[in-house]
DNA sequence: AAGCATGTGTCCATGCTTTGTCAATAGATA
DNA sequence: TATCTATTGACAAAGCATGGACACATGCTT
């Protein structure tokens, strides 16, 4: 593990003031520099020769040999390249402007270096988590939103706010997150879905889609991310939020010509009045208009909605293909 | 060296959103600038191009090569062109017109509107009515936003939003109007608002207002007014929604060292456990912590809320001076 | 009502930049 | 000797520049 320093010390006329040397002055090769920075060896000596990025010092041999600066250097360039900018701009700059950067950068602070969407991904998740439990909303719209201009649609809802949802409603359910985080951070969630189905195109003659939540069926929040799928998809939208009568939702789809109405079911699993419900709002639309139902309670009634004439979407993506379909 | 760049991705809730970020002098490539500002490509350069919005610099291969001021500039024309401006009128303006524009300082607030003005959001207000009627949620949102951008968000309220949630209440109510067009109206609202939230300038130490709805009172939209008129009064905002029992709303309160709690109360107006429950509220709170209720049924019960220990705010412009004086 | 002018976002074709990666050859290290 | 490392030169994918064209909505004119 440690070996590599002997062979730093080798090199020039260093020996014998071991003793007197800290860490910091110590010398690592290349192997080092590649296993801390994640870089590899190419790019490595790529920034050195086209841009100057560092200048180690050299064994006897020629071989290079990075100082911890060096090393610190090499991540934080590699941080500021992760965030967009050009190597050929900014290895040049100060270690201080690299910070400034980095603040300023879309990513998420701080962090383990590491270039995977993935990785990034649950460091958001993460990050994200910690400000609801903060109460930092604005924390929470900022991480999102980042997410949102890096990432698909699909994997932002899919891969962040999901999972994000169903950890808020799991530690709600077992008492150790208050009723107040999870409408803070339902809010905020509504707030950034907003905004990004603001920046879904949709042309003119997009088919149209109602997105809700029938009767008895309080919790808004699939119905936000159903509509935010479908305008993903480059559907139009008439979004009319929860718990709302099968003939109120005929009627609006009919009102405006949807082609499509997305209901989201969560809880309860066990509403008597759901299945009739479904039933009657299926004979008030016409054959044409899809009835699509998602949600986490979807799944369980899967017989008796699809008795009722609707189609079951057991998950987001599956919801995101059916409606890719219909388009 | 280091200038402080205002920011204004200020979301709906913006407890722990960072004030102000450090500028650097680095110069930022294209897709650093899309990430930032959420402007395509192509935008960004018929921008450039045909209007002259910004001059950037230019890498030796030709590439474009954006400042701080830049983007900053981009991302207030985004906002501009978003509320109605035409891009070929402002892209040429310093930021400080673009600036005033958004934050509606080109007309004065307060007082009365002129006769034009006012005449102009009567025929706001009829056309926004028949949006509703038709489930016609862009035109809803394209004529909110146009007026938002005109008037002061004060007027925006009070003289616009307001009156057509009342209109929109009031025949649902008598049975005229369908409660999915009620909640159409509200999903549509909600995102203006949200949006004209984004500019809510508030500054670094401007104090905290917990919105909320107490236990029973499902009806969120007068959340959402008081909640608009506290951000542009400038306070800070944590938003939690509807229905929350007493002892949350404290607990959240205190996490995030609230100095108001303003709630809204509307329907049903002779919940009997109301007044417990702020009496409760009031309890768990600080002397310091000012609890204002406000809302179409808080009238009602004004004597027994005023005993609860709550402040009683009967409309909207009454909850505004008291937030201006608190402030 | 139909037609025309204008504004604006988007797309295309072609060519240049940037940058990570690789190959070949040679030297260093353990 | 086997494994790293250095150097140079080259390549290719992705991104960007540019001018032009198109689509579509808006608003004005006839």
């Amino acid at each position: 593990m440690h070996k590599y320093l002997d062979i730093t010390w080798t090199g020039f006329s260093l020996v014998g003031m071991e003793d007197h040397i800290t860490a910091s002055a110590a010398r690592h090769p290349m192997r080092v520099v590649i296993q801390r920075t994640g870089l590899s060896p190419d790019v490595l000596r790529a920034w050195e020769r086209r841009y100057d990025a560092v200048q180690p010092d050299r064994s006897g041999g020629g071989q290079r040999l990075y100082s911890d600066a060096d090393i610190e250097r090499l991540g934080l360039l590699k941080r500021v390249t992760a965030g967009g900018h050009n190597i050929s701009q900014v290895a040049s700059l100060p270690v201080e402007e690299l910070r400034a950067l980095i603040q300023q950068e879309t990513l998420p602070p701080a962090g383990p270096a590491s270039d995977a969407e993935s990785e990034r991904l649950r460091s958001d998740l993460q990050h994200a988590w910690d400000a609801v439990e903060r109460f930092a909303m604005g924390d929470l719209e900022a991480t999102l939103r980042r997410a949102a201009m890096r990432v698909h649609l699909s994997s932002l809802i899919e891969d962040l706010i999901a999972p994000l949802l169903a950890r808020v409603g799991e530690r709600w359910h077992a008492g150790t997150l208050s009723t107040a985080h999870e409408h803070a951070a339902t809010a905020a969630i509504r707030s950034v879905l907003g905004w990004v189905n603001e920046s879904a195109v949709s042309r003119n003659g997009a088919p149209l889609a109602v997105v809700a939540t029938p009767q008895g069926q309080r919790h808004e929040i699939g119905a936000m991310l159903s509509a935010a799928v479908a305008a993903s998809e480059g559907w139009r939208l008439l979004y009319l939020g929860a718990d709302l009568p099968a003939a109120d939702i005929a009627r609006a789809a009919l009102t405006v010509g949807a082609r499509a109405v997305v209901l989201s079911i969560v809880y309860p699993a066990d509403d008597p009045q759901l299945v009739p419900e479904l039933s009657r709002l299926r004979h008030l639309l016409p054959e044409l208009v899809s009835l699509l139902v998602g949600g986490a309670a979807a799944d369980a009634c899967a017989p008796q909605l699809l008795a009722a004439g609707a189609e079951v979407l057991p998950s987001l993506p599956a919801l995101r293909l059916r409606l890719g379909a219909l388009a």
